[in-house]
RNA sequence: GGGUGGUUAGCUCAGUUGGGAGAGCGACGGCCUUACAAGCCGUAGGUCACAGGUUCGACCCCUGUACCACCCA
């Protein structure tokens, strides 16, 4: 093995030969427990960002863990067509060409999306393979491929004839940037500053006039109504009067109605049904004329007086307030702060805009995707998340699922010219279906459908729906869902919804949410604030000169670029070395605590790198050790346990239980730490030190070195495989090389069984033993530190007061104390000998001292015994004060009480012996 | 305005039935010790946001406050 750890030699090797050999694909073992993870599919033009790089990771861990474990195991993998996102990617770059998707017309452009698509589409499948994520490529999926739209045609029209889809004539939010509706949930409410207009209309009758407070004047031109509140007494009297809509010709009524909040402004407000989703709900009710001002473009439109005909949106605002200015109806303007809606893609302001969309009944489907919650049919993980769904759900809007896009799954419905809708498969099905005449013209409606509806049949829709595959009855209800709180609505609810209305069941038992990546300021990463991280540039390492520029061409606002350019130097002053996947990998997992978003450390990645290459190493030492002897590779063969070998092995039980158990839970933070302590802690620090007296030891016998050998490597392929699904291509790496000489067989650690703890293998005993032996050497080594003792010098270590079992303990333990600490000899002292002048620690009862002569300072050892006994005397006032306390010892329990008695008195015997060592040391 | 999560060492974070505050990184001191200097050994550093309450005992439970983040209206 080469002596340093280069993950870029190892990893892409191991990915080819896994997918080559299948390996990814589920066993297909019917007896087995099924297990499928079905992956949020990313837009298939996408990149791999650090939200995917976590998102992936732990997906991946999830799938190598339950693998290992022998379930029938499918990771779904696939891809989403993304509608706004990817036309809108297209149309820039039609822009750059100087041409437009109007003037290619809807097949060429869709033919040009397709080549995008082709061109750049396997950019996020290669990194996920990067990432050594093993879904079974075999049945990739995207959303927009000939089975999928199937899958998107049969539920259309089902939930159409059962009245679950319907069209109609709706306000909705219009993005006049893309001109297309969208979805509430693909607006963004943003806080801005603006204006209050204070506005007089006069009464009709010329008896005076209201004022009404409004921040979007604008839209005066479409008021139908001023409402004031029914029972606001300024008002009262002029409910059923009528006002002269300025600027226009119009009379308006005033009316009373109870949705009017009397405290903001004047107490009348202007009513606008065409532009304000509450007003249109008062128009319905109050049966108002709606008159709409705006176009596509949410430019004025020929419903306004001549001169603003034409008119963009906010110099009409502007326009209009001057013009009521001018013939004195402008009271007064105030500042006021407003939420403004945004398109989530587009980022134009929304315009409320009266059009024709598709829409699903959602009230009906939300009650059995709330049951199905609510009776844990689907779990949160975290729970809380639970309350958010129940909260978003109870409050659902019908979903308008239609939009005015090219790129997505055309809205199988036909109209004839009378403006008749018929739903079906195909034009001639529709014919038949409905009796049409050849002679009838039919025209397919031009709209597309939400992304998300189609991602909301992602789970069964993946596996084969609507045929009856062998998939999906093995695979679905999937097992765990793996996504980011963000599209919970989006996305998850819509899914529990669908599936249990076209499947019965639920997609999936549970639901893991993640929090965000952000970085290690706790800013969420964009490329506009030029914090991105690509997390294949943690893997590959990149220098800081072609960081500054990937992170500062391509900018919206270029002038931004020096700061990001500073900013970056300054976080990163040499770029990224290259970590490598496991790394990276372990890095997500380290952070991946339920319920908060992630701060990304780059200094937590390096360590993490570093417990890569120490496991590389360990292995060296190990493989060093035992290529070419006798391992007890032949089972029968005579070897012997030392307790160093019983502790280790007593340890690794424990850490395969902890390990799983935190991996049933989804607490791959607890995992990983559980893992890399007992690598590194307890594995490397401690076992692999022991063994090196043994095996260096010309005088032990053989069969203790087997034994020896045996523990190191076989302790070595357990923890490769316990680790395996958190670290993949070094565990493999390295698996390779250990499995013949610890007696495993196959040809890949991915399909090894994962570790389970033997309780028989926990060894109490051993594990006080080497508990012992850790106290004795750390105190020895305490004192080599503080008082700056050379390593290298031997010294002797006298023993006093020690009880039978310590006796017993250094027995036991003689040799390896010697080496580990590096001793010339240990020694009791015997009842009345004399003792010499040295440094003192204590285990337990036990004395350690290390003669002074030579070596030792005794200021300087002075020093450190004040040190530990003011560290005791603080112990044992804290004691002292519990038990002091009568209600203390009356009411606690009475095991937490004698534990109090027992620590005290250990602490005030530790702190006499302490301090009569002192006492010697101050009269010499 | 309603809701959720957070506040623990200089930084990033653990701390699950309430009973002696932990890790990694960083800092400081010492070591090229035959697996590993991407390492080893040692050390320092915290009124667990604040104020009350419950309790013999609170980082942990309850109430309130402040600040941060996010969601919803």
């Amino acid at each position: 093995m080469d002596k340093t750890y280069q993950p870029n030699t190892i990893e892409q090797k191991w990915y080819k030969t896994w997918e080559e050999n299948g390996y990814f694909k589920p066993s297909g073992d019917t007896e087995a427990k099924p297990f499928c993870i079905i992956i949020p599919p990313p837009n298939v033009t996408g990149s791999l960002h650090m939200g995917h790089g976590f998102q992936e990771s732990i997906m991946d861990a999830l799938i190598r863990y339950h693998r290992m474990q022998g379930d029938n195991t499918l990771w779904q993998v696939g891809t989403d067509h993304a509608g706004i996102a990817t036309q809108m990617v297209v149309e820039r770059m039609l822009a750059a060409e100087g041409t437009s998707r109007h003037e290619l017309g809807r097949e060429q452009f869709i033919e040009k999306v397709w080549q995008w698509k082709a061109q750049s589409g396997g950019t996020i499948t290669r990194q996920l393979r990067r990432l050594g994520a093993s879904p079974d490529w075999s049945r990739e999926r995207f959303t927009m491929d000939d089975g999928f739209y199937k899958a998107v045609q049969e539920v259309f029209i089902k939930l159409y004839e059962d009245g679950l889809i319907y069209r109609g004539k709706r306000l909705v939010n219009w993005d006049p940037k893309f001109h297309t509706a969208i979805s509430d949930l693909e607006v963004l409410n943003e806080e801005k500053q603006g204006h209050l207009w204070h506005f007089r209309y006069p009464l009709a009758d010329g008896s005076g006039h209201l004022v009404v407070a409004t921040t979007r004047p604008e839209t005066m031109l479409g008021d139908t109504a001023v409402a004031v509140h029914p029972e606001d007494a300024r008002y009262r009297h002029l409910v059923g009067k009528t006002v002269k809509l300025p600027l226009t010709d119009r009379e308006i009524p005033i009316i009373a109605d109870e949705y009017v909040d009397r405290a903001f402004g004047t107490g009348c407000v202007k009513i606008t049904p065409a532009h304000d989703f509450n007003d249109y709900e008062m128009g319905q009710r109050h049966s108002l004329e709606i008159i709409n001002i705006l176009d596509a473009d949410a430019n004025l439109n020929d419903a306004v007086p001549a001169q603003y005909r034409g008119m963009e949106r906010f110099a009409a605002r502007v326009q209009i307030a001057d013009d009521l200015d001018a013939l004195g109806l402008l009271e007064k303007v105030e500042p006021h702060t407003l939420k403004v809606p945004h398109g989530d893609r587009s980022g134009a302001v929304i315009e409320p805009w009266l059009t024709d969309q598709w829409y699903v009944k959602t009230q009906p489907l939300a009650e059995e995707a709330i049951a199905a919650v609510e009776d844990g049919r689907v779990n949160f993980v975290p729970k809380n998340y639970e309350n958010m769904y129940f909260s978003w759900m109870r409050d659902l809007q019908d979903w308008c699922i239609s939009r005015q896009l090219w790129w997505g799954h055309r809205i199988p419905a036909w109209y004839d010219n009378e403006g008749n809708v018929f739903v079906g498969r195909s034009e001639e099905e529709v014919r038949e279906k409905y009796t049409l005449d050849a002679d009838v013209a039919l025209r397919q409606d031009d709209d597309v459908l939400d992304t998300w509806f189609s991602s909301g049949l992602w789970t069964f829709g993946t596996l084969g729906w609507p045929e009856e595959t062998k998939a999906l009855q093995a695979f679905h209800p999937s097992s765990v869902l793996v996504t980011g709180f963000d599209i919970i609505f989006f996305w998850v609810a819509r899914m529990i919804m669908l599936t249990l209305y076209f499947k019965k069941e639920v997609p999936f038992h549970t639901v893991y949410v993640h929090g965000l990546v952000r970085d290690s300021h706790g800013q969420k990463m964009s490329k506009s604030k030029g914090n991105v991280i690509d997390p294949i540039d943690l893997i590959d390492g990149i220098d800081l000169e072609r960081l500054v520029q990937k992170r500062t061409t391509g900018l919206m606002h270029p002038q931004d670029a020096p700061k990001i350019e500073k900013l970056t130097r300054k976080d990163f002053p040499h770029g990224f070395s290259a970590f490598g996947t496991d790394a990276l990998r372990y890095t997500y997992y380290s952070l991946a605590s339920t319920g908060r978003d992630i701060r990304f450390d780059v200094g937590r990645i390096e360590g993490f790198r570093n417990f890569c290459n120490k496991i590389w190493n360990a292995s060296r030492y190990v493989l060093q050790n035992c290529e070419g002897y006798d391992c007890g590779q032949d089972n029968n063969g005579d070897f012997e346990l030392t307790i160093a070998d019983r502790w280790i092995v007593s340890q690794l039980q424990r850490t395969e239980t902890s390990v799983r158990q935190a991996l049933d839970s989804y607490r791959f933070d607890l995992a990983s730490q559980t893992l890399y302590d007992f690598i590194w802690g307890e594995y490397c620090s401690w076992y692999l030190e022991l063994s090196k007296p043994i095996l260096k030891d010309e005088n032990a016998s053989n069969t203790i070195k087997i034994g020896t050998r045996r523990t190191l490597i076989r302790v070595l392929e357990t923890l490769l495989r316990l680790a395996h699904p958190l670290m993949p291509f070094i565990t493999e790496e390295i698996w390779q090389r250990v499995k013949t000489l610890a007696c495993a067989t196959g040809d890949t650690i991915m399909l090894q069984p994962y570790p389970k703890a033997d309780s028989h293998k926990v060894d109490e005993e051993a594990e006080t033993a080497i508990a012992w032996l850790k106290q004795v050497v750390e105190a020895v080594r305490n004192i080599r530190g503080e008082m700056n003792i050379s390593p290298a010098r031997k010294i002797p270590l006298i023993l006093r007061s020690g009880s039978i079992r310590d006796k017993a303990l250094l027995e036991q333990a003689h040799s390896l104390l010697m080496q580990l600490v590096s001793l010339e000899a240990i020694t009791w002292l015997g009842a009345g000998e004399p003792t010499p002048t040295s440094a003192t620690a204590l285990v337990g009862e036990m004395e350690l001292l290390v003669p002074m002569a030579g070596l030792i300072d005794v200021k300087a050892e002075s020093a450190r015994l004040q040190k530990e006994i003011d560290k005791l005397t603080k112990e044992f006032q804290r004691g002292q004060g519990k038990l002091n306390n009568p209600k203390f010892v009356s009411k606690a329990p009475a095991e937490v009480v004698s534990r109090e008695k027992d620590k005290l008195a250990e602490t005030e015997s530790a702190r006499k012996r302490l301090q009569q060592q002192l006492e010697a040391l101050s009269r010499l």
